[in-house]
DNA sequence: ACCTGAACACCGTTCAAGT
DNA sequence: ACCTGAACACCGTTCAAGT
């Protein structure tokens, strides 16, 4: 389900991780805590990383890990950018001729990583003050656009609109399933065959795109729809960067 | 803050709205529910509807809301979507010769509602099965690129790609402000100013592009933004529509 | 400097009982 | 059919006290 960048953690503020357990205490770190963070909402989503959850993992109570973060909004926050740190590094060797080619790998490689983490799309990117990689990945968005014939608003508008396109689009496909498809009751299949049903019960009358379209929706794939979308973008892009 | 399409709320499940107050007992219906949960989000966020504040708005027990929805996040889904319907409404006799203009237009409307509506970003749209009011908003953009001359996958992918943007985009931006600026302690000038001083302080060396859109970021208009990344989407329709 | 225990002030949800 | 009261099983957060 995840890969590598998975325990890859930040250290905002300059914090230094130290060597845990001295004797009958527990002792934590901002990484320790991050990473087990992440492992939580890896199980169980958002609604699974309580305070008290994430304590008892790192072998302590529950106000110790106020030491580390300030609440439970900040901690979603330094979780969700601790991941980003593998993306952004993922991406760090990404170089073509194409400036727009190198925007769509990166922006893929964000799509990837929320897709496995649908956690990842309420938290990533949204708050880059306190969020130093998601910064560093919007920089390196920008970059890109650099080296393409825009003016600095121009370049402002795309890097935003490439990051809107991705979060938004991630966000809703990586979606929490409705339960039963998260506790393996019902298959993805199944789910995507009832959804299915439901639009050809519709009126045709009343319905005529939700008809047209049925079909395409029964066997789609969300990494091509992702992509077609994307490339839309890109290509209004590339559009812009001539004229 | 708020427009005319504050309180109209879906009957979904074709339940009927009731007198209220028979004696000495509260009386409900779904109606009156979503409206004071939409009141409720709108004055304090998801966070400020709990179902107890939300009881006692109805002049009742918690548990007589239960009788109306299965738990909170359906009533969150529901209440998404009773505002939706207004910007169905809204967009109802949209259309000219040009449905690339009307997609455009009717895009506009929803980005503006969710502005409006900060809490809306994360739950219209989001489940279309139980959200009929999403489900028709869905279908009338679609029905648009019906217009166009592309085969029912590249319809199917438009029309995913203009809503993913459109929900992504504003709901970032709609983004919960950091308490202070929604608390009235700091202007959103203020606040924005914080950013861009934040943003002038990195190592330029490290961060070229945020150098070079600094000021652009420092008077920037949201709506702006969005319309920007939004004409590069379909542009790229557009393109694809005449090949 | 960092962790503990216990308390405070909440939550969503359920359910037997009422009308 | 629809509402009430009370209980259950949790929460995030704070804080004095410990090490």
């Amino acid at each position: 389900m995840s890969d590598e960048t998975e325990r890859v953690a930040a250290t905002p503020r300059g914090r230094r991780a130290r060597t845990p357990n001295a004797r009958g205490r527990a002792s934590h770190s901002l990484d320790a805590v991050l990473a087990e963070a992440v492992a939580l909402l890896d199980e169980s989503g958002p609604q699974g990383l309580t305070i008290r959850a994430l304590a008892t993992r790192l072998g302590g109570g529950a106000a110790s890990v106020y030491w580390y973060i300030s609440g439970r909004e900040e901690l979603l926050d330094l979780a969700a950018d601790s991941v980003l740190a593998g993306v952004h590094t993922a991406v760090a060797d990404v170089r073509t001729a194409d400036p727009i080619a190198d925007l769509r790998t990166i922006a893929t490689a964000m799509f990837d990583a929320i897709v496995d983490r649908p956690w990842l799309g309420a938290y990533a990117m949204r708050n880059t003050g306190a969020q130093p990689n998601s910064l560093s990945l919007y920089e390196r968005i920008g970059e890109e656009t650099l080296r393409l014939d825009l003016t600095p608003r121009q370049r402002f508008h795309a890097t935003s609109a490439v990051v809107g396109f991705v979060i938004g689009t991630a966000a809703d496909m990586g979606q929490e399933p409705p339960a039963e498809v998260v506790s393996g009751e019902v298959s993805r299949e199944e789910y995507l065959g009832r959804a299915t049903e439901q639009w050809r019960a519709l009126d045709p009358a009343s319905y005529p795109f939700i008809h047209h379209i049925v079909d395409e929706f029964a066997g789609h794939d969300d990494r091509d729809q992702f992509l077609a979308g994307l490339d839309l973008l890109l290509d209004g892009l590339r559009l812009r960067a001539r004229r």
